[in-house]
RNA sequence: GGCCCCAUCGUCUAGAGGCCCAGGACACGGCCCUCUCAAGGCUGAAACACGGGUUCGAAUCCCGUUGGGGCCA
């Protein structure tokens, strides 16, 4: 029997969740799902100067947005590197007990001379090995890696990947001020919470061969890797915040749904087919660690907002309204109170927007009287025939009998070909005067939805030709 | 600098020797639909980095070059 499914994602809380991180947990989470395993959350914050109770608040809510949910870590206690010197330290002393780790006290003088002179000879730097028989009992702790032969790493998703040893020395596990150093405690904490498979950036991939030395060393089992390809900025160079918003937060509060964002991240390095869009329930069935690409990703904001208006303009009303509703209060506009009128609204708009703040932007007229008019457009059609064409409009619709989109067509077509017009001509004038704008969602629409009462005072409300902006 | 990874349309990718003079999606152009804007439908342009092999046959395998990225410093 092959042990249950153990993965983790494994942050470090110095600044917020980017986008690649937070596909490095998707990735990690789909694959525990996927086999029923257990996600953890493990916060790497040895790095105590640039660490902060902050970051992590914001790397948990970042994390729940987008609906990683995970069996353990934090607010668990011992799910922070911070709180497990300990079994640093216990791991440590089994090293030097069994003879794997001994301690060295070169100065860091004598290192730099070193370095350089293997600089000089144009080979990787290795630790000469002075301490290594010198039997010492203090200074920095290094692990006894073998001068020949080679470690492979078998990653799930680049195959096979040989070092040799000759390019590895005898590195640093715990420094001489008693820090262990960040190789040292990802393998102590993977083995000590016992992660069948460590799924992780590829940045990592030349730390590996170092970290399973030190497994076995420690005489642990090995777990499977995968070193997924990074996100990549427009010039392919690793996405960072010069490339503009990477934190996920950004992207909530630009209004991006977080199944669009999930399904986005997914498709980054991923895929199936020829699909593109998935449900959260199709990602966890069909996702396979395999199938993910090894080469590196552009990040596409345009394409992102592509899956973002596929799931706003899909989605059904009621979700789709609890999304939006946030979004029109922070706008400072005021909620319907009818939910269902609301839905309507919702629905004329969805298809026409990619983003949930686009959506608040091009309903505004819908949660308050236009303010202002486009004055192009007022120049023309609030002169000349206009007011009297309003006019005759407003008549007509104080008769209309039934509120409703299709008997406000009939009206306007009778009325168009009483007054030798084309539709466009009264669609148009009824839009801006009704909107402030030349383009919103189908005008019968709009009006049947804004009521007789509404509409009639902002057809009423029109200002004087010329007085407009 | 040493080592490691990567390389199909502008972008995300399909492709695991013949199904590919390379398919899908985003973006872009055109046409249609149409009360505006969208959405939708149809359609167009657009790629196997380069050079050697292996093979009857290579985008697919091997080697090298170039380019990009990463790790160590």
């Amino acid at each position: 029997m092959t042990p249950p499914v153990r993965v983790r994602f494994a942050p470090s809380p110095t600044g917020h969740l980017h986008v690649g991180g937070a596909r490095t947990a998707l990735f990690n989470w789909l694959f525990a799902r996927h086999h029923g395993g257990a996600y953890i959350l493990r916060i790497e914050d040895t790095d105590r100067s640039r660490s902060t109770e902050e970051n992590i608040d914001s790397i948990v809510d970042a994390l729940r947005w987008l609906g990683l949910d995970w069996e353990e870590g934090p607010p668990t206690a011992g799910y922070r590197q911070t709180e497990r010197f300990d079994l640093y330290r216990e791991h440590a002393s089994r090293l030097v007990a069994a003879g794997r780790a001994y301690y060295c006290d070169c100065p860091p003088a004598l290192l730099d001379e070193q370095r350089k002179a293997a600089e000089a000879r144009k080979e990787t730097f290795r630790y000469s090995g002075r301490c290594r028989e010198r039997g010492l009992t203090a200074g920095a702790l290094r692990l006894r890696v073998p001068d020949e032969g080679t470690t492979v790493v078998n990653d799930l998703i680049h195959g096979a990947v040989t070092f040799d040893h000759r390019q590895l020395d005898d590195w640093i596990l715990v420094r001489s001020d008693g820090t262990p150093t960040y190789n040292f405690c990802v393998v102590v904490d993977d083995v000590t919470m016992r992660i069948t498979h460590v799924i992780r950036g590829n940045d990592h991939l030349s730390n590996t061969p170092k970290q399973i030395l030190c497994y076995e060393a420690l005489d642990y089992s090995v777990p499977e890797f995968a070193h997924m390809a990074m996100i990549l900025g427009p010039d392919r160079s690793r996405l960072s915040k010069r490339h503009g918003a990477t934190s996920v937060q950004a992207f909530r509060d630009a209004g991006i749904p977080a199944d669009a964002m999930v399904n986005y991240l997914a498709r980054l390095g991923w895929s199936h087919g020829d699909q593109e869009v998935f449900s959260r329930a199709e990602l966890v069935e069909l996702f396979d660690i395999k199938a993910v690409g090894a080469s590196g990703a552009i990040f596409d904001h345009t394409k992102l907002e592509w899956l973002s208006h596929q799931y706003i303009k899909t989605m059904p009303a009621a979700p789709l309204a609890a999304l939006v509703i946030p979004f029109i209060e922070r706008a400072g506009l005021a909620v319907p109170s009818d939910r269902s009128r609301l839905a309507g609204m919702l629905d004329t708009l969805r298809e026409r927007a990619k983003t949930l703040v686009e959506l608040v932007e091009v309903g505004r007229f819908y949660f308050e009287r236009p303010r202002q008019y486009e004055a192009k457009a007022a120049a023309e059609l609030f002169t000349g025939a206009g007011p009297a064409r309003l006019a005759r409009l407003v008549t007509a619709l104080e008769a209309v009998p039934e509120w409703t989109a299709p008997a406000l067509e009939g009206v306007f077509r009778v009325l168009t070909e009483a007054l030798g017009l084309k539709l466009v001509d009264l669609a148009q004038l009824t839009r801006l005067a009704v909107t402030g704008r030349t383009a919103s969602p189908p005008i019968f629409d709009v009006l049947a939805l804004l009521g007789r009462e509404e509409t009639l005072a902002r057809l009423g409300a029109v200002p004087a030709a010329g007085a407009s902006t």
